[in-house]
DNA sequence: AACAACATTAATGTT
DNA sequence: TAATGTTGTT
């Protein structure tokens, strides 16, 4: 037998060996599903498989790299390389880049981003007059996405009359024609959206018979991880290629979906036996990940859903701590546990701080984490949230670079026209643009061809001048472009296009940052080309460059040699693992998700998330929640997750910090049932929420008892006035109007919180630095 | 054209 | 609150 093959378990192995016919391979959370993936791969070419003929899709770029660097570990470097292996993006706008031309794409076409597609959809909306206030961009963005995801063509919409009455119905007549605009521009500027690159596979596999013929032959094995994350898009791309030989392999767990947002479709995974009969399936159960604990807290929550195929995860690790579950006050508190929690922990069990993981649902969460680690000097690093390559001074270099490869583009154009300033005003822009629309021309046409133009433009001799200034620049750097390497195309760019210059005129500390983000662009540059010719077939050119940064969101690696704790939403910790897993927010409205409320479907996914991150978590997980939450720029009531009652007793247990209790007691909540009576939790929500309210609008019997633990100034953020503040005094809020103080808290000055009872609004929580309270 | 003041919106999740 | 977009002023 095969080195590799050893030590794998019954399913397992079976999931490596089976090679032919349809295979689906239901993996529990921890169960090893990248090891089986990689060794099955390794298996087929030791049995004598082209790795030519393999394709293998990811969900992630991240995965798809470690994944290849596993198996040339077994097969061989030369043997990994020719492999296909990527995310259903990356793989499909490649294939595009050499096929596009049947569709009528330049092989350079640019991949807009969300951000990019967003903008062009914002123009549109506003170039049809049409109410801003009805068509919001997002959601008209959102609208469309899930019209390319569910192949509706703009023609298929137009002859769709259900839809066409939905819209109508929704107030959304208009939606059809932004559509249909918006995929014009986008065709015009030789430009593919993220859907675009799926949508447009499917229509070259479909209308062109030979094509589809030509990837058959070569995909004949084709594996897809993550499969109950694909949406329709994709399951008809893997439908199509694996139609001829059928060798599909697909692995996922239908508990961990938790796309559906993005178009994921959960139905792809659970119907699977439908589209292949045949189909051979393996579950496998074991988790090597987590303690019995973790996973049996994990299987009780999931076990509410409805929509799953029946599995038995289970742990033989050791039985392992219950899950701790701290209730806070609000969501600074929460952060000040968390923090100090990690310290005590590392501390106490000799970890590191890379064993640690805050997980929260929305990105919006991490601020009070970073404010807490950083007080306690804890090394931290955020994922996710505004990738480098989306900020403004990124993508504006970025634009010149894109300008240069797809002269079509003329959201890069104009994005970079008069940036930096150079005298090309908005007037002088909108004619350019009219002009081009009405003769149907892109803008870098008009440019090209400006003595022609010129007389019918009506531009003065100045713009004139300006505008030729501007396009021979461009065009000299097309010029280098062919000699230099990209990076010293780029540096010339931002040399000579003047924005090094513009952006080092601003001294401020945001204004030096952007100089130096600049400057990892070009270091990630040099990064990507230097890595790219240590390949053998790699490709260093700008326009590879391009395609990998739009294709990328990953971009921050993980350092795991790094002693830092690590900060992210709950999505981006799929796959991952880590000792310790605090799980943060646990409030109704925030986790499961406010949006999600309403339908069943929406809650079951939130349950998935919840249960993808408990299964994080290999040695001890901490739950916690506030009572009240610092949003939408004021405090909001909160009560506990519905998730935290669905879990047994026997695998969680409530503990709060004494500091709180005492603070409970001495406002006059009789709520005890933390401390006396844990196994009255179930009904804690209702009981919480109503006693919380009942109890604090009633006026405080004995003031006294609330002696201030704390007398605080108020921090005006302006720093013009500041004022002792104590209890029984009475305040102005600028919305909450006239209240008395009842109740202060916290030692730190920068986080004072005050309970005032206000005439009309009733008992708010207030942080005193927000607040900005004026004491009358 | 540049800047400042004002107003609005946002914050489920991401290839 | 903070980030972004819009409008107004010079």
């Amino acid at each position: 037998m095969e080195d590799y093959l050893k030590g794998l378990n019954e399913s397992q192995f079976e999931a490596v060996t089976t090679l032919q016919g349809p295979l689906m391979v239901l993996a529990g959370a921890g169960s090893g599903k990248t090891r089986v993936l990689t060794m099955r791969i390794a298996h087929l070419i030791t049995n004598g498989v082209d790795p030519f003929n393999i394709l293998a899709l990811t969900f992630t770029n991240k995965a798809a790299k470690e994944m290849k660097e596993r198996i040339a570990k077994v097969v061989g470097q030369s043997n990994a390389r020719s492999l296909w292996m990527g995310t259903f993006h990356s793989v499909f706008a490649r294939i595009l880049r050499s096929e596009g031309h049947y569709l009528g794409y330049p092989s350079n076409f640019t991949i807009y981003d969300q951000q990019d597609a967003l903008n062009v959809i914002r123009k549109v909306i506003k170039d049809m007059n049409i109410d801003a206030d009805l068509y919001k961009p997002k959601k008209v963005q959102s609208r469309i996405s899930t019209y390319k995801n569910n192949l509706i063509t703009v023609k298929a919409y137009f002859n769709n009359p259900e839809l066409l009455e939905a819209d109508e119905k929704a107030n959304m007549k208009f939606i059809g024609q932004i559509y249909q605009k918006y995929v014009e521009q986008c065709f015009k500027n030789g430009a593919m959206d993220f859907d675009d690159l799926l949508l447009k596979t499917n229509e070259l596999l479909t209308r062109f018979p030979e094509v589809l013929a030509k990837y058959q032959d070569r995909f004949r094995y084709i594996l897809v991880d993550e499969y109950q994350d694909t949406n329709h898009s994709q399951y008809l791309i893997v439908k199509a290629l694996a139609s001829k030989f059928e060798n599909i392999c697909v692995v996922g767990d239908d508990a961990q979906s938790i796309y559906s947002f993005r178009g994921a479709n959960i139905y792809n995974i659970l119907n699977f036996k439908k589209d292949y009969p045949d189909a051979f399936t393996v579950s496998l159960e074991q988790n090597y990940r987590s303690t019995q604990n973790i996973v049996n807290a994990a299987n009780a929550v999931i076990a509410k859903n409805l929509q799953q195929f029946k599995k038995n995860v289970f742990s033989e690790n050791e039985e392992g701590e219950k899950i701790k579950v701290y209730r806070s006050l609000s969501d600074a508190d929460e952060a000040n546990f968390v923090a100090g929690n990690i310290w005590e922990t590392r501390n106490r069990e000799q970890r590191k701080y890379s064993d640690f993981a805050i997980l929260y649902r929305t990105n919006s969460q991490t601020r009070a984490f970073e404010d807490a680690l950083r007080r306690k000097n804890i090394p931290y690093k955020v994922y996710g949230g505004l990738s480098f390559y989306q900020r403004k001074e990124v993508k504006d270099l970025i634009a010149y670079l894109r300008l240069l490869v797809n002269e079509n583009d003329s959201e890069a154009l104009m994005r970079i026209i008069n940036y930096p300033t150079r005298g090309i005003g908005e007037t002088t822009q909108n004619k350019l643009i009219v002009f081009a629309d009405s003769h149907n021309v892109a803008v870098s046409k008009v440019l090209e061809s400006l003595p022609m133009y010129a007389p019918q433009l009506g531009f003065n001799n100045g713009v004139l001048n300006k505008l030729n200034d501007f396009w021979s620049m461009i065009k000299a750097f097309q010029v280098l472009l062919k000699t230099e390497t990209a990076y010293s195309v780029a540096m010339e760019v931002a040399k000579r296009s003047g924005l090094i210059k513009f952006l080092k005129d601003d001294q401020t500390p945001e204004g030096i940052s952007r100089v130096e983000n600049v400057q990892e662009l070009m270091n990630s540059m040099q990064g990507f080309i230097e890595e790219q010719m240590q390949l053998e077939d790699g490709d260093p050119s700008l326009p590879n460059f391009l395609e990998n940064i739009a294709l990328s969101a990953d971009t921050q690696n993980k350092d795991n040699e790094e002693e830092m704790v690590s900060l992210m939403t709950i999505h981006l910790s799929k796959g991952l693992e880590f000792p310790v897993v605090h799980l943060v927010g646990l409030e109704e409205n925030l986790f499961p998700s406010f949006m999600s409320s309403t339908t069943r479907e929406d809650l079951e996914e939130e349950r998935r998330l919840f249960y993808v991150a408990l299964t994080r978590a290999e040695k001890q997980a901490f739950f916690s929640y506030a009572i009240s939450r610092f949003q939408w720029g004021k405090i909001t009531d909160a009560e506990p997750s519905r998730f935290l009652s669905e879990i047994d007793d026997e695998f969680i247990e409530f503990v709060n910090p004494a500091i709180e209790k005492r603070f409970i007691n001495n406002a006059g909540i009789t709520s005890n049932i933390f401390d006396e009576h844990p196994s009255e939790m179930k009904s804690f929500k209702r009981v919480e929420k109503k006693t919380i309210e009942k109890e604090g609008s009633k006026p405080i019997a004995e003031p006294r008892k609330l002696k201030p633990v704390a007398t605080a100034k108020i921090i005006n953020p302006s720093g013009a006035s500041s004022q002792d503040i104590e209890v029984g005094d009475k305040v102005r809020h600028d919305r909450f109007g006239i209240g008395e103080v009842t109740f202060l808290d916290g030692t730190d000055p920068q986080n004072i919180k005050a309970k005032v009872v206000f005439m009309h609004e009733g008992e708010k929580n207030l942080i005193l630095k927000y607040a900005k309270l004026t004491k009358i």
